[in-house]
RNA sequence: GGUCCUGUGGUGCAGUUUGGAGUGCACGCCGGCCUGUCAAGCCGGAGGUCGCGGGUUCAAAUCCCGUCAGGACCGCCA
């Protein structure tokens, strides 16, 4: 072992002691020949050391500095510092390694271009900022992991390289040398497989698993990413609800040292309402207000739609009329007819370039609906009640939303989604979860005569606005299978065909079961403060799925290509 | 597939609105001085394809078009 101690951890304690230390060079004072200050740096923080000044050592060269720990001199303590009240003295200098100067200063003073940070991700790890968010995520997992097995969960791996399911997300593919042709799928999720091994006996299952998607990446997605999944036999919707609120509060604790509040519950249709999103940010108020009611024999023909629903900005009277407008834009885009906005003066008098449109009686009912204050802006949508909501509830985040480490941590279990999240262009229902998910039992005769009004035993966990995770009861029986299936125009042979492995595992006495699954990264960034995951993940991709460190992804040698008996097309002209 | 923002010595920025010599700030780097600093200080110096290409203009970092890269978002993500 080369060091005795880490740098940040020598105190007044340590006085006398001769001590080694390992790190690299932070910074260096020099006061010519005689004396020179070297911070030397490791994980645990910074340590001074006097050194000869006639050594030549640069930032980030590597040493190993052994000398007695000392008191510092009076009035030269430095309380910025951890270990600001000791020194180490008359040191002996072992330089390790040499080091050029770094692209980008390793001090968490300035921050850099995320590309530059990428490209020499080696030297962002070095950082404080990247150093704290790994070893949290290091704890969380070992948290989660702690508490599954606590709750008598077993660990189970499962295959990486799968057949590829048509449902869902676009798959990633890996091409089989030994079938010239055919193709493995990388795991999504471990879905099929962990109902597999509850079929298989095992009746708490859990595994800390990769899983990937061949999507468009976002501040909160990577291609590939970390699920805590699991699942259980012969339980219910509250007793998986239990075990995930146990694991993810022990995480949530192990992070922040203090447990989080009760998790909140809220019904799919209530968050759809109130918040225009299954993943309701409620860390702030501006609720949808519907207004349909108020508008119900209005003149106005913009108002003339199934629903009518509005939110009031606090405070937001000032907004200028550039960003009015640039805010209609973005209703535009998020699919909306159009946005009408009024200020709200003195005396509720609404300022609005529709307000000749609309009748005294409308405005102060409207006003009143609202609880208007004078100074707010109100913001109505009309048209489809899912597109008002939607369109609602994104505008509601981009004028309220928090900063991401603001307010503490709100967990919400969202249930009762419904089971199809509308018709295809075939006419037939989407399922909103997977078609393995157990419509709820008082809705299973509407399956047939409803279906958009059946819901199901799925649930998500959201936090802050961000869905961590969700999971279902799954359905067990062969009969309520069938129907499903047939609803969704999935015949017996194409079922066989698609999953006919898990109907025909079904076949040999399948247990009542249902999981969950959540997004580790997402929980680690929140937990962390961090806006986007790829702050808690050691070698994240762009948004562009690139990484520029090794420059995948890379073109493939054609001896390669030849051997999996693939050609590639010349690029589109 | 789409909307928006960003790109200026190694790093972080200003300059772009209103075109006029690569103009400025801080850090870093190189050399010198310096025995108690701590983001040390002082003196001197080097370092530029203003992302790339085209256009407009007497003249483009600045205006226009295209393109590349990064980011935020919509679509997408059972």
């Amino acid at each position: 072992m080369l060091r005795s101690d880490y740098c940040g951890t020598l105190t007044e304690g340590d006085e006398g002691r001769l001590v080694s230390v390992c790190g690299w060079v932070a910074s260096r004072r020099e006061h010519g020949q005689h004396l020179a200050f070297v911070d030397l740096r490791d994980h645990t923080g910074i340590i001074q050391c006097v050194v000869d000044g006639a050594q030549d050592l640069r930032p980030e060269y590597v040493l190993r500095i052994t000398g007695p720990v000392r008191r510092r001199k009076a009035g030269t303590a430095n309380s910025a510092l951890a270990t600001g009240d000791v020194e180490l003295g008359d040191c002996e200098v072992e330089v390790l390694s040499v080091a050029e100067p770094p692209p980008f200063p390793i001090g968490d003073r300035v921050e850099a271009d995320e590309t530059v940070r990428l490209r020499h991700r080696y030297l962002d790890l070095r950082r404080d900022r990247m150093q704290r968010n790994l070893r949290l995520r290091a704890r969380v997992n070992s948290a989660l992991r702690r508490s599954m097995e606590a709750q008598g969960f077993v660990e189970i791996e499962t295959p990486m390289l799968i057949a590829s399911t048509p449902e869902g997300a676009r798959d990633f593919v890996v091409p089989s040398r030994l079938h010239p042709g055919s193709f493995y799928a990388l795991p999504q999720s471990p879905q099929l497989f962990k109902q597999l091994c509850m079929v298989g006996g095992f009746d708490r299952y859990y595994q800390v698993a990769r899983c990937l998607r061949d999507e468009d990446l976002r501040a909160d997605r990577q291609f590939e990413f970390l699920q805590l999944d699991v699942e259980a036999s012969f339980v219910d919707q509250e007793d998986v609800l239990g075990f995930i609120t146990v694991a993810v509060a022990a995480a949530t604790e192990e992070a922040t040292g203090t447990a989080p509040a009760p998790f909140g519950r809220m019904t799919w249709a209530e968050a759809s309402e109130r918040y225009g999103t299954d993943k309701p940010d409620v860390r702030f108020g501006m609720e949808l207000v519907d207004l349909t009611p108020v508008f119900s024999e209005t003149g106005f023909n913009a108002f003339k739609a199934p629903a009518v629903k509005g939110i009031r900005v606090p405070g937001g009277g000032d907004t200028t009329r550039n960003r009015l407008d640039a805010l209609t834009d973005k209703a535009k885009q998020f699919g909306a007819k159009g946005l009408v906005w009024m200020r709200v003066g003195p005396d509720r008098v609404l300022d609005s370039p529709v307000a000749r449109f609309v009748s005294a009686d409308e405005q102060a009912s409207l006003a009143a609906t609202l609880a208007a204050d004078p100074g707010d802006l109100l913001l109505i949508v009309a048209d489809e009640r899912p597109k008002v909501n939607h369109v609602l509830g994104l505008l509601r985040l981009e004028l309220g939303r928090p900063p991401v480490n603001d307010g503490g941590f709100n967990f919400l279990w969202v249930t009762e989604f419904p089971l199809f999240e509308g018709l295809g262009d075939d006419g037939r229902p989407i399922p909103a979860h997977h078609p393995f998910t157990m419509p709820h039992p008082d809705d299973v005769h509407l399956l047939e005569s409803d279906p958009l009004a059946v819901r199901s035993q799925a649930y998500d966990l959201v936090l802050n606005g961000w869905e961590l995770g969700s999971g279902s009861v799954r359905i067990h029986r062969r009969d309520v299978q069938e129907r499903v299936l047939g609803l969704l125009g999935i015949g017996p042979e194409e079922a066989q065909a698609r999953f006919g492995f898990l109907l025909d595992a079904f076949r040999y006495g399948a247990p009542p079961h249902a999981g969950f699954a959540f997004g580790i990264d997402r929980l680690v960034a929140l937990l962390a403060g961090e806006e986007n995951i790829r702050e808690v993940i050691a070698f994240p991709k762009t948004q562009s799925g690139a990484d520029p460190l090794t420059r995948a992804p890379q073109p493939l040698d054609p001896l390669q290509l030849a051997e999996l008996g693939i050609r590639v097309l010349p690029p589109k002209a």
